[in-house]
RNA sequence: GGGGGCGUAGCUCAGUUGGUUAGAGCGCCGGCCUGUCACGCCGGAGGUCGCGGGUUCGAGUCCCGUCGCUCCCGCCA
């Protein structure tokens, strides 16, 4: 990234990273931080971090006594400002592993503008990777290391992008508020105490879903915002209970004008953000096929290990196992992993994976002959066998993994199992990118623990066509998400924009009337006021810069980040109070405990 | 809420079957060094082995508990 021109002040006039070749000869002013001394005694070299890269900086007693003297006392971050000629290095000093190592600054000048002390950790070291909590607990010092300064930088070119793109299909950035409504369903909310009125609480957004359907219906026609988001929910390496969206929708469009505007935005942001080309239009597959052939609803297409359907195969079967799976209307589903050699324990480790994943068992085999090498083959008739193995395109040796439940319980475990196999096994072509839209979802679907129907997206999706009240489950939505490599980027819909629709889907989810008015009675009232069709999309920003930047975790992405439970181990939030602030709030605590570590 | 992994010097880690005074690299401090760029050489300091309890003649090592970090399941779009 080249940085602007600099206005000459005290401090500087150049940029450490553009000392070059162009410079020599002129004077230079330069500013930053110590990134590493060599002192030789009658001779000292710094390198001279800015943001923008490093420059070395040389230190001869007969350039000036003073700033050697000084020289001698500078360590590693202290911050100073040096002025001296650009001077071309001699052929044999030339460091062509730095962008400015043809060159050097002479130091005429040099004030230390403050002093460091000694940092935690190596700012540039090769010691192997630092820990985390080290990293966390002193990220101001983490953010000067190379690694998560390109990272935010990149994060600041996906953002931009993302704006300026927008800025010109005639978005309109707005705000929406952070001190909202709890809205009961969906991820658990943050709650604020409010003061004013003792005993109610807001609560931080979700997303802002309702907010940006009001927009609509208030006429701005075309909204995004880049939003902070909060679910008070289990942090993972890919999630945090803070993040990032990027939010969006538009009115008086259907789901084509939507996929079009976002295939563009995604190849605009890519290609700013140095990413892999999208090609356009982007492939597309609908739920069922996606769930069908990969037993999910973001499925990773690069590779193959598709899921096959086997209960045709298995119709008369006498295996007790596969029989009471199928009287009970479940499902048997099956994976081809392959030509792998697997010792026992291997195996078992699979089984244990499988039911760590919620499935009650395994079934492998490896094709042998026209039967199977399994300790389950005994239990199946030959022509079973046969045809397993035609149905699955066994060959000689194959391994073959099969899971009999619910048809949701085989689904999300050969779904799973799919992909660490493709990992495993080194299926995975990492300079492969495959993105692609997931249509056609259903608008609903059973929730058997719950005994109720739930949302695939949200409850203000809009069905495709008349709902029926007494089928839910036969509803389709104007749904689509896009997924890059198997994660998902982001996901929208077309939304109800009648009031009337808009209640009986509350009543199919068991939302009735008076809850409906209750929670949502502002969004009603606003649907009877002229709402045009409207839809969008939101995308999680700190995934997409994750992917685009190869980081392991969404940490690595995000400047002030928290632990997995929740911490800010930098400000050491979450803290108790004051009993003085909680009176005002009129909140007394069950029991207090003292902070932790 | 559940399961796995980790916790030893400022950082990254080693530490055998439970056995004398707990080690290495980097960093740090001091000295020497005029072309280094992971500068080099010499010397030095630095430890609540996460915390608490237990077993034992003896615990970094074994047991129980607890805290923290992390990954996964649940949860979460």
């Amino acid at each position: 990234m080249s940085e602007a021109p600099l206005r000459p002040n005290g401090y500087r006039d150049t940029w450490c990273g553009e000392v070059l070749t162009d410079r020599v000869e002129s004077e230079a002013q330069v500013a930053g931080w110590v990134h590493r001394r060599r002192d030789h005694g009658g001779l000292i070299f710094i390198d001279l971090r800015d943001r923008s890269g490093i420059v070395q900086l040389v230190f001869h007693p007969d350039t000036s006594g003073e700033s050697f003297e000084l020289a001698h006392k500078l360590r590693a971050e202290d911050v100073l400002t040096a002025a001296g000629s650009v001077v071309r290095r001699a052929p044999e000093t030339v460091n062509s592993d730095l962008p400015t190592g043809e060159v050097e600054l002479k130091v005429e000048s040099v004030e230390l503008l403050a002093d460091a002390e000694t940092p935690p950790f190596q700012i540039e070291g090769f010691s192997g990777e630092v820990g985390e909590d080290a990293r966390l607990r002193y990220r101001y010092l983490d953010l000067r290391r190379e690694q998560m300064r390109e990272a935010m930088m990149l994060r600041h070119k996906v953002t931009a992008a993302m704006r300026e793109f927008l800025d010109a299909e005639g978005f309109v950035d707005v705000e929406t508020p952070v001190l909202t409504r709890s809205t009961p369903e969906g991820a658990r909310d943050f709650l604020v105490p409010s003061r004013q009125q003792q005993g109610s609480f807001y609560a931080l957004p979700q997303s802002p879903q309702l907010f940006k359907q009001l927009l609509m219906v208030a006429g701005f026609e075309r909204y995004y915002q880049v939003a902070r988001c909060f679910r008070d929910e289990a942090t993972r390496a890919d999630r945090q209970a803070e993040f990032t969206q990027l939010d969006i929708e538009m009115s008086f469009v259907d789901g084509e004008d939507i996929i079009d505007v976002n295939e563009r935005l995604l190849a605009h942001v890519f290609k700013a953000a140095g990413g892999p080309e999208i090609e356009l239009p982007m492939q597309r597959i609908c739920y069922e096929e996606a769930m069908g052939r990969f037993g999910t609803d973001r499925p990773d297409l690069r590779f193959g290990l598709e899921l096959v359907d086997l209960g045709d195969a298995l119709r008369e079967t006498e295996f007790k196992v596969f029989r009471s799976v199928l009287d009970g209307g479940g499902s048997i589903r099956g994976i081809n992993a392959g030509r792998w050699e697997m010792p026992r324990s291997e195996l078992d480790g699979l089984i244990s994976r499988a039911q760590e994943l919620g499935a009650k068992g395994l079934v492998w085999a490896f094709r042998e002959g026209d039967g199977w090498r399994s300790p389950t083959a005994k239990f199946l008739s030959e022509a079973e066998l046969a045809d397993l193995n035609e149905r699955l395109g066994a060959e000689e040796g194959d391994l073959l993994l099969l899971v009999a439940d619910e048809r949701r319980v085989t689904d999300a475990v050969l779904g799973q199992m799919r992909i660490d196999l493709a990992e495993r096994f080194g299926l995975v072509d990492e300079n492969e990118h495959k993105l692609v839209w997931v249509v056609d979802w259903p608008l609903m679907e059973w929730n058997p623990e719950e005994k109720r129907w739930d949302s695939l997206h949200h409850p203000f999706t809009a069905p495709k066509g008349d709902f029926d009240p007494d089928d839910p489950g036969a509803a389709r939505a104007v749904a689509y998400d896009v997924v890059w490599n198997g994660q998902e980027l982001g996901g929208g819909s077309i939304r109800i924009n009648n009031a009337d629709v808009q209640q009986k889907v509350f009543a199919a989810l068991g939302i009735d009337a008076e809850t409906a008015e209750a929670r949502f009675g502002f969004l009603l009232e606003a649907l009877r006021y002229g709402a045009p069709p409207h839809g969008g999309i939101a995308y999680g920003v700190d995934r997409i810069v994750q992917r685009l930047s190869g980081a392991e975790t969404i940490r690595d992405v995000i400047a002030f980040p928290k632990t997995a439970s929740g911490f800010d181990l930098l400000t050491g939030a979450p803290a108790p109070v004051e009993d003085l602030q909680l009176r005002d709030l009129g909140i007394s605590l069950h029991q207090r405990k003292l902070a932790g570590h």
